[in-house]
RNA sequence: GGUUCCGUAGCCAAGUGGUAAGGCAAUAGACUGCAACUCUGUGAUCACCAGUUCAAAUCUGGUCGGAACCUCCA
């Protein structure tokens, strides 16, 4: 398997810490309001390298947070009138629920940042004693200037950071860069701490919770959208840094950005478009095929013509996969289990090769067409067809693309051998009927 | 100002040194009782310029155009 790994700007051969392992974390949201598309990526986009790297082999150990304490939750819990853990309670269960409605495999983990607080504050309070932080007047900041290397990942320089940094009218810093640890509050949810009642401030979470989850200070993968780079993904290791010496991964995964109509998507243009709407708009099947049509780390543009087209590719892949299933089915013909062919062969190494998933998709037109041309031929190759069908679902399944599978009753195997009699009698009105039959059974 | 990425047929999108995958759309056929489905054929010299090389979309330099990030946005 190779990946881009974002540390050192080129693609790479994973290797594991473990063999046959995979450790991966991916930054979840901050459970403020429903997800959007943009939100859906990564959950597809991992969620897919989740299921390639098992396709492999590899035994994978998944985390992904939420952060249920944040600024935006507190303002969304007065607006709202209601306590945060509401807030948070609610927008957690939302953004579960359009993880399972994309096909995602649920996370092996999902730690919140309320129910990790002895330990992160355990955490700033080791930051603080070994002098990597700093306290004043209650609020706790990251001393940058005490590890080297700071910007490895997003490849700054702190001088030149510096020089277009927006001026920050908190004084308080040593420097303009130093990042917040805990951050002292009378408002919203708070917690006792050796500085200051107050709560946590966002790039320490992961850290610990990676600690926690996985009980080592370095995993394979971190994964995360490219807008989480600078400064959440750059400070978890500048923080990984001053009390493990380790960054955190091997490999960091970013994935693109999305836009709606060729337009950044955000409040201030009106174009949010939340993940349930166009899930329930267009389905979880094309939605996967389109944001998995372009490379993971290209952004990637929605608008009704690449849904469309998303919804034709997929529609046609799904309709030669049941044609097949029914003809092995009709013909009382096993699948076969093993999936080993050109085309299977064609696709693992697409999705090998750093998820390169608009080649795989090519190896699954391909597999259609053979399937299709194997459909149709006088004297049929069932071996050939069912081997075809194991791999294209076996390729659909690592896309996270759904499919029923085909259990054909009596009264189908009768309509279809009604259908094909009355036509063999070339009588047209009856023909019709039982395909309308079938075609009413999502058969035809 | 700094960092990173991109500009390939009408559209989407791979390919990163050896003479341009795939899909959608379009178009011409085949199959079919009709329709649907399906299959077959047809299209680009890769933003522009200059270099390196036997050979460049692919490397180097430059020009033009676009995008993301630079303190909490996936």
């Amino acid at each position: 398997m190779k990946l881009f790994n974002s540390m050192h700007n080129e693609i790479e051969k994973i290797q594991p810490l473990i063999e046959n392992e995979i450790s991966m974390y991916v930054c979840g949201p901050t459970v403020y309001n429903d997800a959007h598309v943009g939100n859906a990526r990564p959950i597809i986009v991992f969620d897919t390298l989740k299921k390639t790297l098992e396709e492999l082999g590899y035994k994978v150990h998944f985390v992904s947070n939420y952060t249920d304490v944040d600024d935006k939750i507190i303002n969304k819990a007065k607006e709202l009138q209601v306590a945060e853990k509401e807030v948070s309670e609610r927008f957690i269960e939302a953004y579960q629920k359009v993880r399972t409605q994309l096909h995602a495999d649920t996370p092996d983990a999902c730690p919140r940042v309320t129910q990790t607080m002895d330990e992160i504050i355990a955490f700033i309070d080791l930051l603080v004693k070994n002098k990597y932080a700093y306290a004043v007047d209650g609020d706790v900041y990251f001393r940058v200037s005490a590890v080297a290397g700071y910007g490895c990942l997003s490849n700054q320089q702190i001088q030149d950071l510096q020089v277009g940094a927006r001026i920050d009218e908190n004084t308080k810093k040593e420097n303009p860069l130093d990042f917040t640890l805990w951050k002292k509050t009378e408002e919203g949810i708070q917690w006792e701490s050796p500085w200051s009642i107050g709560r946590p401030g966002w790039h320490t979470e992961c850290v610990v919770m990676i600690q926690r989850e996985f009980q080592k200070h370095l995993i394979d993968i971190h994964g995360g959208g490219m807008d989480l780079k600078f400064p959440h993904h750059e400070n978890e290791i500048a923080q990984s840094q001053a009390a493990y010496h380790t960054s955190i991964a091997n490999y960091w995964v970013h994935n693109g950005m999305v836009n709606i109509d060729g337009e950044k998507m955000s409040k201030s243009l009106g174009n949010v478009v939340w993940a349930k709407d166009m899930i329930k708009k267009i389905g979880a099947n094309t939605m996967r095929w389109m944001m998995l049509s372009a490379h993971y780390r290209a952004p990637l543009n929605i608008n009704e013509e690449s849904i469309e087209t998303a919804r034709k590719e997929s529609m046609k892949a799904l309709n030669t996969l049941k044609q097949a299933m029914i003809c092995l089915e009709r013909n009382n013909i096993n699948e076969t289990i093993d999936p080993s062919s050109e085309v299977y062969t064609q696709f693992l190494d697409a999705m090998r090769n750093d998820l390169n998933t608009p080649n795989a998709f090519a190896a699954i037109f391909e597999a259609c067409k053979q399937l299709n041309n194997a459909l149709r031929k006088r004297e049929a190759d069932f071996e050939e067809i069912a081997t075809l069908t194991t791999a294209l679902k076996r390729m659909l399944h690592v896309l996270g693309i759904a499919f029923e599978e085909i259990k054909l009753s009596e009264e189908d195997h009768r309509l279809f051998a009604e259908w094909e009699a009355a036509k063999a009698q070339r009588d047209f009105t009856k023909a019709d009927e039982y395909r309308n039959r079938l075609t009413q059974r999502g058969l035809l």
